[in-house]
DNA sequence: GGACCAATTTGGTCAGACCAGATTGTCGCC
DNA sequence: GGCGACAATCTGGTCTGACCAAATTGGTCC
């Protein structure tokens, strides 16, 4: 699955999922390089790829004497995807955290970026912003005008820090949330409101609303998604149906 | 500097910051391993441990044929530590926008752990926040129970997003800040009155207005040591003065 | 029982080799 | 001259086997 189509990104997926399912200990001391090289019938360099990739990543801590697990807490961002892919479905807390964030991010970013917009990005947003009121509801149909404005707003606000929070939790869930074939529904009602509350703020170039409508709309989504989440839960192996 | 006192960290080392430093363009092919190893004098497993790192951290994609150069806002928060260690003084930007989302993050936990908080939670809380109040305007004193504080709210709002995130920028720049011996000047009367808003909020159990006050701190923080950062810029290499 | 020392283990590095896929340059054909 | 096909070459990925320094471990001696 997360495999990279090479042998040390296999050996690193095998070893994140049984240290993020708790197989060892915090702090327990892993199989030596060498006896890991003989379980997965690859050479030492090998291994050691993937547990300097572990170790980057934070869920582990490799030092002379032994490399050590790390208590989750530790880790890196890039411990989220997989964190998400253990269970066929996510942990819906997790996702909620997610959403919570990224929403709080969305925020900030509109925010930002309406209050220090060029009258040229103004009518740009306009624009985007119209792409996105034609189909509100329609969440498949809307995702890539949607995430085309918030490309936008990122660019604009140009906050190299909030862009790569964004950018590694993208990478983490966008993913997965695709593949298990989760579609929040949405009022249509909600969106034609957060569309125009939207336009609004562009109009006035207040950031301060379009930040509380970011929020606001990201408040459905984050229900709208719990909901298909837990629908999913009694979760045969099926997963994403055609 | 960030050297791990091994050699392919240092190699790393040298080459994110040759990068970061765009001495390659993006999409530009780096010099083969085999090349890199003559360069740094290293065998090459010790070449590819450093360019697997880069590849770990977004700076580059490394693919059969060859390893290229990734756009800045495609890696990871792991090289705002290098980004802000590029120059003698760090990129006042930067850092702002650092602050920037700390504080949105901080005035998030805040919130989260005040509404989701025990009776024995809050009485823990109040504690540090007497801590908290007995050196106003002393940043260095207080610092320890600042952080004390902030690691509880977020051992109380357990938000395991927030906290990688947050581990992850307080490792990039809480070292790098205490390095050069950044002390922003806080009025001490702007300190006293955060640690009673603080107080207020904790006893109504009123998230909002913790969250707030949060908000109006890191404010005052940013701008404060926006100032200590401008005072350093003209910028002998004397550093940290005793 | 605790301090000290040696054997062993572990990660870090080096060297040389092979493979599959990508790149690049060349040559012949149109 | 332009263009497509082919082959030499280069690149990353892996393997083997070896050595070093630091850490761990175990036993010994006080």
């Amino acid at each position: 699955m997360s495999s990279a189509s090479s042998v040390s990104h296999e050996i690193a997926a095998v070893l994140r999922t049984e240290i993020l399912r708790q197989q060892y200990r915090t702090g327990e001391r892993l199989p030596s390089e060498r006896d890991l090289s003989a379980r997965f019938n690859a050479s030492r360099g090998a291994v050691r790829e993937a547990l300097s990739q572990l170790g980057q990543q934070g869920i582990i801590q490799i030092q002379p004497g032994g490399a050590r697990v790390q208590p989750r807490e530790a880790a890196t961002l890039a411990i989220l995807g997989p964190l998400l892919a253990l269970d066929p479905v996510p942990d819906p807390e997790l996702v909620d955290q997610f959403l919570e964030i990224f929403g709080v991010l969305s925020a900030l970013t509109a925010r930002r970026a309406l209050q220090g917009a060029t009258r040229e990005q103004m009518i740009q947003l306009k624009e985007r912003l119209v792409l996105l009121a034609q189909q509100p509801g329609d969440f498949e149909a809307m995702e890539p005008h949607w995430r085309s404005l918030l490309d936008y707003l990122a660019q604009i606000d140009n906050n190299l820090v909030v862009r790569l929070i964004g950018n590694e939790l993208k990478a983490q869930f966008m993913q997965r949330m695709l593949q298990l074939g989760i579609k929040p529904k949405l009022k249509a009602s909600a969106g034609t409101e957060f569309v125009r509350t939207l336009k609004r703020a562009v109009t006035r170039q207040d950031g301060k609303l379009a930040s509380q409508a970011f929020e606001t709309h990201f408040e459905h989504l984050r229900a709208a998604i719990r909901d298909a989440i837990l629908a999913q839960t009694p979760g045969d192996t099926r997963g994403s149906a055609s």
